[in-house]
DNA sequence: ATTTTATATATTGCGCACAATCTAATTGTG
DNA sequence: CACAATTAGATTGTGCGCAATATATAAAAT
């Protein structure tokens, strides 16, 4: 049958924060899961048009640098967003290294209807808004920590 | 150039509560890595090893309910542990539905190496024990508010 | 006892993430 | 100017994460 050891609390999973992050990261994707299919969108391409609803026409460089993604994620990501007819990807003509990512109209316009996604959202977590804010502020301290100590 | 646009509030990136666990679920990622290499485990594959130091000779769905994980994600990882000797995979006499995974001498040998991972996270995360247990809890709270939302 | 229903795991396919590598364009230096 | 070093993005390969489906076993219902 299953054993127990002897607990090592710096070991135990309940004792994580990072669990408790990555567990919590599951958990709003699948509250997303229902809210974005309407949109037709995934998690990462929802984040991608938030950063494009507030800055259009900017090199993938600058979208990777808002949500923390290289172009090994964000490239193919993309590709699909323009297939699904939101973005149009045209190379610059001053620096023929980037890729200038443009909403189309149809990209424009699905802002509206995303409006509905967060309060969805809110409602699903039962929060209020000023203890959103609150742990949304612990965890960007946290995250600013932790990117701050990679290059050691 | 790069236009903006009037800001919704709601739909700011910056204000978005999952972006922030989203990123930070990505920051511990990336410090966990270089710790991890030297036991030769990925992040997911540390959270098994993790529930399995607390309760060798589990069904995998046990270990799937501790890290909210299901099948399609836990059987090719699974695999990878046994292949590199860490576990031993063995269908269960009493129901053989069930396939019971126990530690190999190799796996329990592994948690004494283990011990050095969250003194290195500490000191990347910046924060004192009590400010990372009351995060913890507040999002252990948040994702089982999510996760109960999810069947409505 | 037979049939239905539920449960445990495995498999397939798609979309991230990220390391490593590649190409092309730009910038910096002598 | 030539050439080295940097930068932007694309590509390849591996490992999640999850939906959908399949298979086998067990439990429940009739």
């Amino acid at each position: 049958m299953a054993k127990k050891s002897i607990p090592n609390p710096l070991l135990q999973l309940d004792n994580q924060l990072c669990f408790a992050v990555y567990s919590a990261g599951h958990a709003f994707n699948r509250v997303y899961k229902p809210l974005l299919e309407r949109l037709k969108l995934t998690y990462p391409q929802y984040l991608a048009m938030l950063v494009l609803w507030e800055q259009d026409n900017v090199p993938v460089k600058d979208i990777g640098e808002r949500l923390f993604l290289d172009s090994g994620t964000l490239t193919p990501l993309l590709k699909r967003l323009e297939a699904a007819g939101l973005i149009k990807r045209t190379r610059s003509v001053e620096d023929e290294r980037q890729m200038l990512i443009a909403l189309t109209a149809q990209g424009q316009a699905l802002r509206e209807k995303a409006k509905a996604v967060p309060q969805g959202i809110l409602a699903a977590s039962a929060c209020t808004v000023g203890e959103m804010a609150a742990m949304k502020n612990d965890l960007v301290a946290l995250r600013d920590r932790l990117n701050a100590a990679i290059g050691d």
